[in-house]
DNA sequence: ACCCAATCGTTCGGGCAACCAACGTTTGAT
DNA sequence: ATCAAACGTTGGTTGCCCGAACGATTGGGT
């Protein structure tokens, strides 16, 4: 989306699915920027958040709190245990189930994480003005929460 | 991202970086919905539109006023001369390139695609009022220009 | 007139996020 | 005891975006 180097006056740019869609997509280069910087992706950072949220849990719930497919999880975690940052310890209670736990390390890398994503924040937001980046951060929460809503089967 | 039936309030649900690309997660899930009830996808979509706006054009300028990688311009044009929607020539002036231009069939998939995106715009935005759209649209504009000047080279 | 760099179309490949289908193992409720 | 359900795993698919390479063709410089 960056490459071409022509310029593109068309008439789709200003919709609001585009405009939202475009953003969101420098929005989520700079957050994986951020991540790549200290060796991790999205799916790493939402499973470590989660886990200290939330404490030890199996793969399945683990994907079910962070929003992450369970069959994505399986190369995830594989990708945390063999960086350290994440124990797959079986569960003694339930032989289908793998408990995951953070390690000391994962919390350290979480910390990082964090760090690089609140700078990412400002980065996204540095034309706005305080109030601009709280009225934007209420109108999309509007809409997240409607369209949440309606696609998470109510009960 | 909308199967796991869990709650996942979780530290990060409030950042605007998650904020903004889950909410065009959910916007690109209603496009590519609405262009898919029509046998299309988004970039078809964007062709019809360049076509109809800048006239018939040779694959490699099509791509870049739309957006769309070379490469992937192919695969696209094909989808849609299959379906006799563009015309694919060669151009007796150069012989390295095709002259694609717009059929009526084209024409009027065009029409049918853009009722569908704007019924879609509409069923983005349904929770906010007319004054919170446009204040919405125009915080993703100035985010969208900030951001696109700085990675596409300025000159 | 010639050469070389640039352009065009094309193919193949990769990355990412999200998702689906299937399977064997294990569990728990009946 | 049985059977549906959950768990983890493998191996796909999709849409959008990007890069490397290559043959064919072109056009500018000299």
């Amino acid at each position: 989306m960056e490459n071409p180097p022509e310029k593109t006056p068309a008439t789709w740019e200003s919709l609001p699915t585009w405009l939202l869609t475009q953003t969101a997509s420098h929005a989520q280069r700079l957050v994986a920027e951020g991540f790549s910087s200290v060796g991790a992706r999205g799916y790493h950072y939402r499973l470590l958040a989660t886990l200290e949220e939330f404490g030890p849990a199996s793969q399945a719930a683990l994907g079910r709190r962070s929003g992450i497919h369970l069959s994505d999880m399986v190369a995830a975690i594989n990708e945390l245990t063999d960086r350290k940052l994440v124990e797959r310890a079986p569960d003694p209670a339930d032989r289908r189930c793998n408990i995951i736990s953070l390690t000391a390390a994962g919390k350290r890398q979480l910390r990082r994480l964090e760090k690089r994503l609140a700078e990412t924040q400002d980065e996204l937001l540095a034309p706005l003005s305080p109030e601009e980046r709280q009225r934007l951060t209420e109108l999309l929460s509007r809409l997240l929460d409607h369209h949440s809503r309606r696609t998470r089967t109510p009960e």
